[in-house]
DNA sequence: AATTGTACCGAAAGCGATTTCGGAAACAAG
DNA sequence: CTTGTTTCCGAAATCGCTTTCGGTACAATT
């Protein structure tokens, strides 16, 4: 290989001091636009790529941000990460940034990351997914003064840049959906509520009982944790409440509504036929279960792309307050939802 | 905040040169031992952290590993990117640098990533996952002379570090489990050929028959993509070949499996009971099916982590021949394999 | 023709580290 | 007491790019 192309090498080439040979290909607007011409032409003939590392010491800026894989524990599974990931890198391939990942074992460990990334200059923004509704992450980021995005509101999000999905309306409209196919008795199986979007989807759920004129029973809603084995425990729960059983069940996540698919199977009820399930992600996993579930989903690597590029607004200058946007999921619809037939 | 805390305001908190400082921080054999301590713990009272971005500039070291996200259609899918980069990024940190991920949207986009991140020097290293038998990354970053270690063999990975497990084995150690169990009509599902990993695991189920001295049949061993979908479709083919089933199916992967059994549930019978499956992967999905799957798998985050440092070595200097490392995966029994009934 | 602008590029100072080289003490050897 | 070695630190160059500040050449103004 000849060796690398350098400023140097460029501007030697051009009979250019290196200086001018920079402000020509930044288009800065004391050259001469015949020169800028003649300088980017042979740029790209010799091959020219500015070196990233001078550059971000010149200016003081990382060119860079990261993504703290979340802790395992902390968040059922993730399946996520690897579409979130490829959306963002989408978004910093555009700008020629990188995007950096470490990994954390906690929230703390994940705020002790962001610190550490902000101390060496190792990123100029962060994106956190999976925010709760009273997030110390944000917090801390707040305090930092660093630019950054959430995947998901909080409560307090007025003031940052958010990406979210309508959680409310998802819910709702899954209500209706089951509503539209005859189902009277609903029930709903909900997540812990330090989850904002938790709050946010049994709102959702109130509004399509209020819609159709249901009252809310009590013994038909649940509240689980975000795992399989916990949706398995709700719906038993349900079942074993009383005499007469829901018809339809929204779940808060796909995998809540798989573990109470699972429930209504080992009592011997067929899901999706007896018991119609819905849940919420679009994970892939949802095409594999029997029956296959239907489920209210927002692409994640769209989302990643979004969020990628939102935080390079704010990361521009953008005020967070204008950087903050609201997408409706969309129903997709596989097996495990039937009409109602009367028992 | 307190400003910054450079090198110079260290050394001139500490009454030296920045470059003595530097050298006592290195520790380099010219400083006094005296001094060196005394650096050092000023270092640690004023928190001075060295800014990466200027070290690499005078080093010419990107301290970074680079990533590349497979195309997504490529592979079926990848709940695997978020445990094995967690693992990439764990051995990252204990050494300071950092973890670049980027996307591509093919093998080809992919190489073409290698070429720009080394051309840029944002990458010191790299490490592919899902080799082919014959892998045009591999050879790629041969000819960049760039370090890099493979998840997965090649057909010609004698001079490249690579970290695998050994399918063989352990479709060998599937099939003795099996017929423990039993089991002696089993049947095999494989992937395509050109994945390196499809063929020793075939191999692997050869080399059970052979120990089992049962004879190959051919109806029984079907041919898959990696998908669900076709899992189902090759399943399906061999319930249809003859008056006979097979007791047993050895998949070549969990999501093979999970396919096949639905093949089986559409036609009325009970996998897990009727006949049993081992699949390969771990994939948390495993635990989500009716019956759970029984499969054979080598934990990804640990995976990451030893891909991680061996690549280091090989940075480093190590010869990449020596950084080769074959593992044993384990089986991990769920409810899909029971022992063999008479019908 | 003298003066004020304007356009355009060169020169040089960083950015924050690393690393080579040289020289002044401090020490040993003759 | 001189000479030769070590020991240890300062000085300065360098990495590759950005950015500010002047200064020259030429056009415009009066």
């Amino acid at each position: 290989m000849t060796d690398q192309v350098s400023l140097r090498v460029l501007s030697a080439h051009l009979g250019l001091t290196d200086g001018t040979v920079s402000r020509a290909l930044n288009d800065y607007p004391d050259i001469a636009e015949k020169t800028r011409k003649r300088v980017k032409a042979a740029a790209l003939e010799l091959g020219y790529q500015p070196n990233p590392t001078a550059r971000r010491l010149a200016t003081g800026a990382a060119e860079c941000i990261a993504y703290v894989l979340p802790a395992k524990s902390n968040h059922a599974n993730e399946p996520f990460a690897g579409e979130l990931l490829s959306g963002l890198s989408n978004a910093m391939l555009k700008r020629g940034w990188d995007l950096n990942i470490t990994s954390a074992k906690s929230l703390e460990d994940e705020i002790s990351q962001f610190k550490r990334l902000v101390a060496t200059k190792r990123a100029s923004g962060f994106v956190v997914s999976r925010t709760l509704s009273n997030d110390p992450r944000v917090t801390a980021l707040k305090t930092l003064g660093v630019p950054f995005i959430t995947h998901g509101r909080t409560r307090h999000s007025e003031d940052h840049a958010w990406f979210d999905v309508d959680n409310q309306a998802a819910f709702q409209t899954a209500y209706r959906h089951l509503n539209r196919l005859g189902h009277r008795d609903i029930a709903y199986i909900g997540g812990p509520k330090k989850y904002n979007f938790a709050q946010l989807r049994f709102a959702g759920f109130q509004q399509g009982l209020q819609e159709s004129d249901q009252q809310l029973r009590r013994e038909w809603v649940e509240q689980s944790r975000l795992t399989l084995a916990d949706g398995e425990k709700a719906m038993l729960r349900i079942l074993d409440a009383g005499t007469h059983r829901p018809s339809a069940v929204l779940c808060i996540t796909d995998m809540v509504a798989i573990g109470a698919m699972r429930a209504v199977h080992s009592r011997g009820l067929v899901p999706g036929k007896d018991i119609s399930f819905i849940g919420y992600d679009g994970l892939a996993v949802g095409s594999y279960t029997i029956p296959t579930l239907t489920t209210m989903t927002q692409p994640l690597v769209e989302a990643g792309e979004i969020l990628g590029s939102m935080l390079l607004d704010v990361i521009d200058g953008s005020a967070p307050k204008e950087r903050q946007l609201l997408v409706d999921a969309k129903l997709v619809q596989r097996d495990s939802d039937a009409p109602w037939n009367e028992v």
